[in-house]
DNA sequence: CGGCTGATCGTG
DNA sequence: ACGATCAGCCGA
């Protein structure tokens, strides 16, 4: 069965819309180890320039954080502590910097798996953080600024159908310089 | 399971 | 210098 890809129109919203709305759609990476589909089930969702935990707070806007200002359902692909990668899906209009963290995905079938557990090189916590989710799903800098709504190779599909019950809220990872905006219960999880 | 620590480098 | 992190190790 042939899954239905999610258009512009699903990103064209705002951050905490989006990150809420991820939950249970599948990432689909066309990448040269194979095809990897991944059920997402954590997100977090920066905000924008009044979001101190947001690369883009106060509107900086630097050749990294570039790809932020653009049109919802672009990919923002960050290299983090040296070693790992960070995947980002944008949020809302061009000009307003808003993005969802992916932390968190499973495998959707059965061929993904088994690609995941080759690029991770092990067969457990495959894609339980968000530089996991990258190395399993090979999301390098290359992915950077790519258009979701469009690229043949990465996109996302329609998933799996979620009751609002089976959201989680949380404070979001890693962002304790962020100060009162540290505590917003911006991290959704699936359970 | 929770806490600690070293690894490692592009960006500002 | 400093991170939107991870793995391995420790103790409980």
């Amino acid at each position: 069965m042939k899954e239905k890809r999610l258009e512009r129109d699903f990103f064209m919203t705002d951050a905490l819309r989006l990150a809420r709305a991820l939950l249970g759609k599948i990432l689909v990476h066309e990448t040269p180890c194979g095809r990897v589909r991944g059920i997402i089930t954590e997100t977090e969702a920066y905000m924008g320039v009044d979001d101190k935990g947001s690369h883009t707070y106060g509107g900086r806007r630097t050749k990294r954080t570039e790809p932020m200002f653009h049109i919802g359902g672009t990919s923002y692909v960050y290299f983090i502590y040296g070693m790992y990668n960070c995947f980002n899906v944008t949020a809302g209009e061009v000009d307003e910097p808003m993005a969802v963290l992916i932390r968190m995905a499973e495998p959707a079938d059965e061929e993904s798996r088994a690609v995941m557990e080759r690029l991770r090189g092990r067969s457990d916590h495959l894609a339980d953080g968000p530089g996991k989710l990258c190395i399993a799903m090979h999301i390098t800098r290359e992915d950077n600024d790519v258009d979701l709504a469009e690229a043949e190779h990465f996109y996302l599909t329609e998933g799996i159908a979620v009751e609002e019950n089976r959201i989680r809220a949380g404070k979001r990872i890693g962002i304790d310089y962020a100060q009162e905006a540290a505590d917003y219960l911006w991290r959704f999880t699936l359970t």
